[in-house]
DNA sequence: AAAAAGTTCAACCGCGCGACC
DNA sequence: AGGTCGCGCGGTTGAACTTTT
C-alpha cells in the first residue's frame, strides 16, 4: 500500500528516468539475489529509488523476456479480444501476451486503438447524422488511417498499423540516456546504441 | 529553419487487497 | 481486531520525440 515506504518528499530518494548505472546495479543484484521484497531490495542495491520503482523498472524494462516494440497485427488481436471480454484488466490481458506488460498493453491501447475507436465513433456519427457524408466518408477511407477503421466487430482497429511497424523509438544507453530510432526492429542490438542485450550482456560479464 | 501541435511511452501516484504480527 | 507491510493494479502525467504548418 505504500503507506509510509513510498516517501516521496524524502530528498534522498530518486525519481525520473533511470539511468544505465541504476540499471545495472539492479539487474546484478536480481540475478545474484532474486526479486521480490522490493524495498529492502533497493536499500540493499544501494538504490536510491523507492521498491516499487525497482519493481516497476524490472517488470516493465529490465526482464531478459520483456518483448519491447512492434505489437503484431495477431497480437493487437487478442487485445481486442481479451479488451472486449475483461475490460481494462491489463495485468490479466498482459497474462496472455508472453513478455508483453500490462503497462505496455495499456500505453498501446490507449494511443493506438482507442483513437481509432473514437475516430470510428465520430465517422459513425456522422454518417448517421448526415447521410450524404456516407460518400464523402468513402472517398476520404482512401487514406490508410481510415480505411483501416471498420474492421473489428465492436468497434475498429487497424491490423497493420503503419505508426505501429514504422515507428519504434527506444530509449537506449549511451551514457547519458540518449533516445535514439532503430528502424523497425528495435530491440535488436545495434552499433553506438546500448539496447538490453547489450546490458544483459554486460552483466552477464560483471555477474557471480 | 523554427514554432506549434500531436504522439508515444516510461514513470509516478493513489488505492485496494492479502499476509503477517 | 486492528495496524503495518509488500505487492499489484489502473489511471495519469510529463518529457522526449515526430510531424505539420
Amino acid at each position: 500500500m505504500d503507506k509510509k515506504p513510498c516517501n516521496s518528499q524524502d530528498p534522498e530518494v530518486r525519481k525520473g528516468p533511470w539511468t544505465m548505472e541504476e540499471d545495472l546495479i539492479l539487474i546484478n543484484y536480481i540475478a545474484n539475489h532474486g526479486e521480490g521484497v522490493w524495498n529492502s531490495l533497493a536499500k540493499s542495491a544501494g538504490l536510491k529509488r523507492t521498491g516499487k520503482s525497482c519493481r516497476l523498472r524490472w517488470l516493465n524494462y529490465l526482464r531478459p523476456d520483456v518483448r519491447r516494440g512492434n505489437i503484431t497485427p495477431e497480437e493487437q488481436l487478442l487485445i481486442m479480444e481479451l479488451h472486449a471480454k475483461w475490460g481494462n484488466r491489463w495485468s490479466k490481458i498482459a497474462k496472455h501476451l508472453p513478455g508483453r506488460t500490462d503497462n505496455e498493453i495499456k500505453n498501446y491501447w490507449r494511443t493506438r486503438i482507442q483513437k481509432h475507436i473514437k475516430q470510428a465513433d465520430h465517422q459513425q456519427q456522422q454518417i448517421s447524422s448526415f447521410p450524404g457524408a456516407a460518400a464523402a466518408q468513402n472517398s476520404e477511407q482512401s487514406n490508410d488511417q481510415a480505411s483501416c477503421t471498420n474492421q473489428a466487430s465492436t468497434s475498429s482497429y487497424c491490423p497493420t498499423d503503419h505508426a505501429v511497424e514504422s515507428y519504434s523509438p527506444t530509449t537506449s544507453f549511451n551514457g547519458n540516456m540518449e533516445t535514439t530510432f532503430q528502424g523497425p526492429f528495435p530491440t535488436e542490438s545495434h552499433d553506438n546504441i546500448w539496447s538490453m542485450e547489450d546490458l544483459w550482456s554486460l552483466q552477464l560479464l560483471n555477474g557471480d
